[in-house]
DNA sequence: GTCTATAGCCCGATAGAC
DNA sequence: GTCTATCGGGCTATAGAC
């Protein structure tokens, strides 16, 4: 593995759990057993860096969502591995939420190369749940209460994001299941006994 | 008002605007013309200062919360006016969203009295919520989907503070109105035409 | 590519005059 | 209560040797 990949490694890990502002280019050059100078090399700036990390993050999930659109399945389960994929990070360790989700909330300081591919990410995602939620044959339950798909598509992304934060807030992969089996129950086809 | 209501104002903005490990007493210093030396007099420290603003934020959602369970009206109607509060504070600015929702993300890093702070406010919430849902005399949309009142009152902080955040990246409360729409309906009585 | 050294700035916090 | 001055440390970024 490059130098390179080895500092957007630790870089990941680093914002994952300090946020943009409060990590340090000395902490990634502790972490590996280099020198700050030389992760400058590789990245000019911090927000070359972080741009760099994000856009390789994005480039992940892009590739994982067109693997399940490959898949054989009913939009649900799609949207339920999804779902499942996030759980496991967060078993794995409770830190492991989505880099864009967590840098979200420092959107007004970030530079604006990080912002916009943020946003772009968060656009990407809904495009996503709003194409699956359309292909649907039948009737869900979300849509005999007047929401719309695009609604409840954003409702997936909040949903998604609220319950992450709150898992890492108190250390409980509970916290996301809850919002995951709520989130499914509503995009579960409308049966007869309901 | 008083020096130290003056600085935990300008700090609730600049925490609001940057986050915990982003905004510095020379921010605050500057923006209300005295020296940094003269914060330090009010608040010893930095976590001593952000414990007592949001302590004194988790006083004014309590005490909000108690005129809303003194009203009339249906426990939909309390939760509608909620959100309808959070919504009026992002369409006259964007950056005004849930202080503790704010600082979730920076949950790793914060000093123990700010994160215990946090998680306290983050239950009393949802523990209103909850209380809201069971006061329902006649069932709601979600109940016929198998979803609990307390899986539905964890959905709802979730929604809000992922919706939050998308508002706040987007400067668009379109954003959160969606959400607001998507939860009210699922709170919504269950009639006869659907 | 990696190093040492350093510039230039910001940080939280404290000491002590007034 | 507010000030000036400062301590000891952090930060991003650059220059230049190897």
């Amino acid at each position: 593995m490059s130098r390179a990949e080895d500092i957007m490694n630790v870089a990941n890990h680093f914002i994952l759990e300090r946020g943009y502002s409060a990590f340090s280019y000395a902490d990634i050059a502790g972490e590996i057993g280099i020198q700050k100078a030389s992760i400058h090399y590789h990245f000019p700036s911090k927000a070359n860096l972080v741009q760099s990390v994000v856009g390789r993050y994005r480039q992940e999930v892009k590739s994982n969502l067109a693997m399940l659109d490959g898949m054989e399945g009913e939009p649900q389960e799609k949207l339920e591995q999804y779902l499942n994929y996030w759980e496991t990070c967060l078993e794995v360790k409770a830190l492991d939420i989505c880099l864009c989700a967590l840098l979200a909330s420092e959107i007004p300081i970030l530079p604006e190369e990080v912002r916009s591919e943020i946003k772009a990410h968060f656009q990407e995602l809904t495009d996503w749940f709003t194409k699956l939620l359309q292909e649907s044959k039948t009737p869900l339950q979300y849509t005999a209460s007047n929401v719309s798909h695009e609604e409840m598509a954003h409702g997936i992304l909040a949903g998604i994001h609220g319950g992450m934060l709150a898992a890492r807030t108190f250390n409980d992969v509970g916290q996301f299941r809850m919002i995951k089996h709520q989130l499914l129950q509503q995009i579960s086809k409308v049966t007869a006994d309901q």
